[in-house]
DNA sequence: TATATAATTTCGCAAAACGCGAAATAAGGT
DNA sequence: ACCTTATTTCGCGTTTTGCGAAATTATATA
């Protein structure tokens, strides 16, 4: 390559003025630099690109046509500088975020909207995967926004609480424990449940958790999300067990009792994790503090 | 501006090849001159531009972005490289000639005729000039190429012989100095002659050396042009004082006899000179190749 | 004619950018 | 556990770049 964008802006600038000094103090360059630099390029390309006359200077025919080429190169290279500056600022970019199931079928949807909404030139790339994969690939650099279960270890990457959700129980108004404060996961083994398919962990968690207890667990109706379990316990199918999150926003319209499940694996944290929260790309930023700032009760 | 050619050419590379050093190794630059090319870019950027992968790396969006522009960028830039080249060979430029009256009168037309069906892209741009004049221009670098009368001083240029013509009497076949070889400027104020109009310097030459002789110069007839004082002469109007270049080839077939005007100042030697024949733009060096292959008999 | 004025160029030096190879680092694949 | 394939970091030397001072050149002015 012959020219670079510095010269081509001096270039620009010198053929404007018509003098090399006015366009080195236009440009806060030394004069002499200038100079060096055109004297420099005409020796590149082999012919000259500027008369010198008695009171500054001229292009050449040569020197026209760089002129022209010039004024090209320099627009579309400000035109890309500025189209990334979104990127730099967080306008506009791309987040891959890694979210385990449970955060995905919880609150993440809401989180995405709400965020679109604020930014919608910011694309989110959402992996599901489980927290440790999520905690790995944080660290790798290959997600740059994770959340995931409290339970994990996430040495080597920064995280920030986030969902300090808990399981409940939740029965229909009547129901023998809607009164009670706390209940232990075998004091409900003895009540019809409401469950959710085999696919999720968290009911297979259940299953293993009263088989261990010499019990079954007891299943009037299997659905297929919360949602649905919210619904089937409102009818009275059965209780349900749900992070208290999904079902505190209706309790009090459908007259449900939220009954805190007293087990150490209840405690369902979500943290939200980054690599370094300093070297984040501009939407990653933007992402993560929109994340943090709908931190929802637990 | 954040980034310069050499860096969008290199992201172009890596981005196809999808490796930094698949990218070096082909445009012959070592791999952590590359490696840190991109960390300071995106540095300056404020946004990564490639994702580290395990076997390589591949376009951040920002990194789409930027390589969509720098494949127009750089088009653009070997678009004007290509463009320039042509000056540099020659092909394509422009020439300022400077040459007195007289050259441009006698020859200089066909000389730029046969250029042009040479070189067609290059412009020759002709000023018409005193002597001394043009020997001070090209000293100045103001005309790239000048042809003046050999009897100018021209130190501090280059200067080559070029037209060694003489001053001839032209007479008709039956005229008294016909047969003579050669004649003094007095032996031929006798006779009438077919003169030029005032415009022309050598014309008012003559007339001020008649003076200086204590005679007049008597006309029998006044034209404008060289040509049109051969005609005359064949008419037999009366005698002309002609470059033998400007009429020799017409001698024969007009039955005009061509007797040297011996006197100083009847050499009129043309030169041709550049500044510097080394520094010549490559159209200016075609040109005066030109003109010294096609040198004219004397 | 001598002297200012306005422009470019040249020069020497110092600072910054750049390239290179070696070593460090990282993640898979065998 | 070791090898392979990448990128990154580091120290060093070279090249490029910028700066200010001085040289140069041509015109304008006194």
């Amino acid at each position: 390559m012959d020219f670079d964008l510095i010269t081509l802006r001096l270039f620009e600038a010198v053929v404007r003025l018509g003098s090399i000094s006015a366009a080195a103090e236009e440009q806060n360059i030394a004069v002499s630099a200038v100079s060096r630099r055109f004297s420099d390029l005409e020796h590149r390309l082999g012919t000259a690109v500027l008369y010198r006359k008695v009171r500054g200077v001229a292009p050449t025919p040569a020197g026209e046509v760089l002129l022209r080429h010039a004024g090209n190169i320099l627009r579309l290279a400000e035109r890309a500088s500025a189209e990334l500056a979104d990127y730099a600022e967080g306008d506009r970019g791309q987040v891959r975020v890694a979210a385990n199931p449970s955060a995905i079928a919880e609150f993440l949807p809401a989180v995405f909207a709400s965020f679109r909404d604020k930014h919608p030139a910011v694309k989110l790339a959402l992996a599901e995967q489980m927290s440790d994969d999520i905690v790995h690939d944080i660290a790798d650099g290959q997600v740059d926004v994770g959340i995931f279960s409290a339970v994990v270890r996430h040495d080597g990457i920064e995280a920030f609480p986030f969902v300090a959700d808990r399981l409940c129980v939740i029965a229909p108004a009547g129901h023998p424990i809607a009164a009670r404060d706390g209940v232990r996961f075998v004091d409900i083994l003895d009540y019809p449940h409401v469950g959710l398919e085999d696919g999720s962990s968290l009911f297979r968690q259940f299953a293993k958790l009263a088989e261990d207890a010499g019990r079954v667990l007891e299943l009037a109706v299997r659905v297929r999300s919360f949602d649905g379990v919210r619904r089937m316990v409102v009818m009275n199918l059965g209780l349900g067990i749900l992070p208290r999150a999904v079902v505190e926003p209706y309790a009090v319209s459908d007259g449900l009792a939220v009954v805190e499940l007293r087990e150490d694996w209840s405690e369902r944290g979500f943290m939200v994790g980054v690599r370094e929260r300093a070297a984040l790309s501009g939407a990653a930023a933007r992402f993560l503090e929109h994340l943090l700032s709908s931190k929802m009760a637990g």
